[in-house]
DNA sequence: TTTGTATGTTATTTTTTCTAACATCGTATT
DNA sequence: AATACGATGTTAGAAAAAATAACATACAAA
């Protein structure tokens, strides 16, 4: 079995996905409804998440830290993935101007919010009170 | 955080870990009735399975399957800890506080696992091949 | 001010998991 | 043959987790 096969297999409940990400049942849900994720679903409905999901989820709270919205965030992805498959084909990527203007506009609005706030020390968060 | 820590690390509701081993429930919670397993427990007491619960539950399932009942599977992972446990003592000498200090270090590794919280990053690296 | 986006909160229902008890089936023992 | 034991099935009832949906809210943008 492929590491990549790994990586993509469901195996993880919301609760944990929340842990790992910290990001509440909510936010998971409404990024998911923005076509960010797309979990998959166990026989009863119940989502199903795999470790791709969860990096997906770690890098939306990160860009949405930097202050980009989903519509931003959907584009960064999809680029993302219309980059692979360019690497993988010779197709040219199609809306490259329109996304940098988007870009480019969220990160001004970035700068001018000057969030200087999050991006906490990786240690904080290993030492948190213990049963919240 | 080390490959080891990884492994342990309890993510995997029951479901799952049923459809990775082709186990039924009834079966996974009487081997750990019988001490083979101890998977964790989450808030609400559902147990959470790591990936090397997974593995010695396919291991019994194989050593059930040659006629090995729950007695000798257990002497056959008891040999297995004695035998690791002579390997790094053989390997270092180690004083009782720096014992200590070890331990303690790992209470530690223990306590953020239990809250599963994970920077990004550490995922790429989360699932790898046994052998690696 | 009004709007829109991201998230909180609450209610209700369904699914999952738990423990515990009793049943069954095959194998070994008497 | 009858009995006992080990491994697993089955069922009931309770508790926890998770789903959807609706309404609330905070805050930045227009």
């Amino acid at each position: 079995m492929s590491r990549e096969f790994r990586r993509a297999m469901p195996l993880l409940p919301i609760s944990m996905v929340m842990q790992l990400t910290e990001l509440t049942a909510r936010q998971i849900r409404y990024y998911e409804e923005h076509k960010l994720i797309e979990p998959a679903r166990s026989e009863g409905n119940r989502r199903m998440f795999s470790l791709d999901d969860v990096d997906a989820l770690l890098e939306i709270r990160e860009l949405l830290d930097q202050g980009i919205n989903m519509a931003g965030i959907k584009k960064v992805f999809d680029m993302r993935k219309n980059n692979n498959n360019v690497k993988s084909s010779n197709k040219m990527a199609i809306s490259d101007s329109e996304l940098r203007a988007i870009l480019r506009e969220e990160m001004q609005q970035a700068q001018i919010m000057q969030k200087a706030s999050l991006r906490q020390g990786d240690l904080s968060r290993f030492f948190q009170a213990k049963g919240e």
